[in-house]
DNA sequence: TGACAGCCCATAAAAAACCATGATAACCCA
DNA sequence: TGGGTTATCATGGTTTTTTATGGGCTGTCA
């Protein structure tokens, strides 16, 4: 499996550790490091997660594409931009032996997790959200959904 | 390539000394020289930060660039440009037994560093901060992505 | 001689590795 | 198909290791 599906909730204990879903954990099973991703979403609140060998593609394309185009300076000056802004707010998460990772208290904080834990996936990505966040908010997406199909309905 | 990731308050101590993040070195161990090459940002009031490797692949780079242009003279004799510029202004800081560096006065204080300095991840470099200075302009990007990123989705 | 860089050692706190267990899901064989 | 067995998973706690941080000691070079 390449693709994060479904939706789990599973528990976070006094440490902080949460089990990454068994799934999940084998769609990542081919790369080297054993671990995510993570940081604050900048749509949701919510955690937006990946593997690692996601995080190093995109480093690569984007410092093969800044010195081959030649622009030293962009290469080595300004952080206005989303990918320098996400490599700061991002943590590496590894597993440990059980599949678990610790969730920094920053991240879980303005996620609005406290003991349990709701991991959604995304196809290439996942996120981890509040449980009764979560499901506010797929409540919501499922009626604007339900909306437009109607309106396309009527429409055609 | 290993990445430089996530953000790290640290302390300075009174000798000037700092410990770099353990991730940021774990991600410099394969340079035989264990240290980093530093210089004041031009773009922002902060330091950027190299390992070495990467001063030497901007080095290659930019010479075959120059030379890819016939600047012969160029590659030989000019020193007054962006590039030349940093290599002068820039230090090599090598790490004690413990994984320190000792931040030069000149670079400390013209990033506003006094007894806490914020490394931060940016991918194929770092930056150091001083943690204040570095807070407002981090919110002020989060602020400016997320802002982006209604956009966008208003657009589509 | 005196500031300073390079070492070495010590320690508390945080992180990682380790081991144990109940529950559930997958499997196997009659 | 059903019942028992095994493997996997999520979860909890304990132990060991790593880190960040502080201080001191020694040589060196101006």
């Amino acid at each position: 499996m390449t693709a994060f599906l479904s939706t789990f909730v599973n528990k976070v204990d006094r440490k902080g550790r949460v089990s990454v879903p068994a799934q999940f954990r084998a769609a990542l099973s081919d790369a080297p490091y054993q671990g995510i991703i993570a940081y604050t979403s900048f749509a949701e609140q919510a955690i937006d997660a990946f593997g690692r060998s996601m995080l190093e593609e995109l480093n690569r394309r984007r410092l093969e594409q800044t010195l081959a185009k030649g622009e030293f300076e962009q290469a080595l000056l300004g952080t206005n931009n989303f990918f320098d802004t996400i490599m700061g707010l991002a943590h590496e998460l590894p597993f440990d032996g059980e599949g678990r990772i610790v969730l920094p208290s920053t991240l879980a904080e303005t996620a609005g997790i406290e003991d349990k834990a709701t991991f959604v996936g995304r196809g290439s990505r996942f996120q981890i959200w509040a449980p009764e966040i979560f499901e506010e908010h797929q409540r919501k997406a499922v009626i604007t959904l339900r909306a437009k199909i109607q309106n396309s309905e009527n429409s055609s």
